[in-house]
DNA sequence: CGACGGTAGAAAATCGATAAAATTATGATT
DNA sequence: AATCATAATTTTATCGATTTTCTACCGTCG
């Protein structure tokens, strides 16, 4: 009987340190987490608030303020009177999403190439520092190298002065991330990411901003290229396949009144696009 | 009695064709509009659920969602446990939107001109022909013109490949919007914007970028230099009507303790666009 | 045999009542 | 006057009721 409350605001475990002050803001992260992971919340899935609420345990409305705030973000997509699903991502997005990579981070790095004093260098030496040692420590990435990897990113451009630019990064590196981990499965390690990161770092640390711009372009491309190779052979198939992840649709109805445990459904569909050929 | 469903999901007018499918995204769509115009939302003006569910006549629910997205588009910050607010402005901001405007906006005019077909070129010309219709029949701006003028500078780039690249630019766009409404009072008019947008039309159909992007930069930095000079203005003069930013702590400063009347001249009035047409 | 239309059920969307936690204002006390 | 306790307000959140919209099914008709 822990449900000793019938109703009204829970208990927000704000001593925890970790959860944040509102429940609509925790559900956020945790909601943002699981799609860029991509392991749980895959590409087209349907969001039901009945199955969210039961997954996430809590209500219907921060749930929505949530998902709201995430298809601000382009990681849900929401169809007025047909709910939310995680959005889709085809090839050409990949491409279009590191074009437009490399051109904010263009200018990100260039300004703050330009604007960045010796406090701004160090931080990029820590955290590149960080990042390598945790490569060394663990052979396969892990959420540590995660969110090392994104600082990292994040201190490069962290003395370009416009917040606006340094969003529009994040909210583009958050989308890439998504990708390289739909894609991560089928990517052995012909990748010297350490070699890559590093000489990223020499270049900023040395104000030499055209060959910064040079490698984070490199970088950016390679990582769209190999998930983009991921997806074509995950598809198994040539030509622009169409998203359409109808599959659970398809077999969601038959039970009228008995749903008890029905919601395994995402347990075992390993489809990432279930091609519609 | 024209309230007889007590409560449930009401009737959205979707004959009418003019409101939303949702009313979360009506109510954004008003809320926004209402912050963009700067009239009845001003900069740092708390938005209390109560009070806005008055205003617009929505339950909290739907309210809550559109804020939310909202706060995704930085018309609106929240404070966790704190609600809502109108989004505060400073001149620095206003600097520094402006720059990042000219950046994005030139990478997005020199990917439309390059990848722009003749359909692209012919809406650019229409868009500018009906904005500078518009400035010939009335002589203010109006409702109007201001939609126009968007969709001008949404047709100037709107062959520009990435999405994220016009959409980062339409966000810019709102945002200075806004700026240049809260500070368009002082302004007379000692600035052509028609021949403005007349030559960057010239420059963009004729597929010289470099002037393009000159003539846009300029038309942004003019913008951005006549909101500062306003903020200014109303800063040093202090008065009523001007667009003091962060009008709420001048008043707190002011009066630490009458603060239950000045709230309440939103009470009940009519929802004030009555012709949004 | 496949397009069409009606219908039932599921899901989405919304409101109102309720409630707890947090913030803010108020008051009392030293 | 500064400080702490208390009251009022606001925010955040749950739940259940309810209505609209969507979707799938099913039988009919061309």
């Amino acid at each position: 009987m822990e449900k000793s409350q019938t109703m009204g605001r829970p208990a927000s475990r704000q001593a925890d340190g970790k959860v944040s002050a509102t429940l609509a803001t925790s559900v956020f992260e945790r909601l943002r987490s699981d799609i860029l992971e991509g392991t749980i919340l895959r590409p087209g899935e349907k969001l039901r608030i009945e199955a969210l609420r039961e997954r996430y345990q809590v209500g219907g409305s921060p749930l929505r303020e949530a998902l709201n705030r995430l298809s601000a973000l382009h990681l849900v997509e929401q169809i007025e009177q047909r709910g939310f699903r995680v959005t889709v991502i085809t090839p050409d997005d990949v491409q279009e999403l590191a074009r437009t990579r490399c051109w904010i981070s263009e200018i990100a790095i260039r300004q703050a190439i330009a604007h960045g004093d010796v406090f701004w260098e160090e931080e990029i030496v820590v955290a590149h520092h960080r990042l390598r040692r945790c490569h060394e420590h663990v052979t396969r990435p892990n959420r540590e190298w995660e969110i090392l990897h994104r600082r990292f990113h994040a201190a490069l451009i962290a003395a370009c002065p416009s917040r606006w630019l340094r969003e529009f990064h994040e909210t583009l590196f958050d989308l890439s991330d998504r990708v390289r981990h739909l894609s991560v499965r089928q990517n052995g390690n012909a990748r010297d990411v350490v070699a890559e990161h590093q000489a990223i770092t020499d270049a900023t640390v040395s104000r030499d901003a055209p060959k910064a711009i040079q490698l984070l372009n490199a970088h950016f491309s390679r990582t769209a290229e190999i998930a983009i190779a991921a997806m074509s052979d995950a598809e198994t198939l040539g030509g622009e396949a169409p998203p359409v992840l109808d599959s659970e649709t398809a077999k969601a109805r038959a039970l009228p009144r008995a749903r008890g445990a029905a919601e395994r459904r995402t347990a075992s569909g390993p489809s990432f696009g279930p091609g519609s050929r």
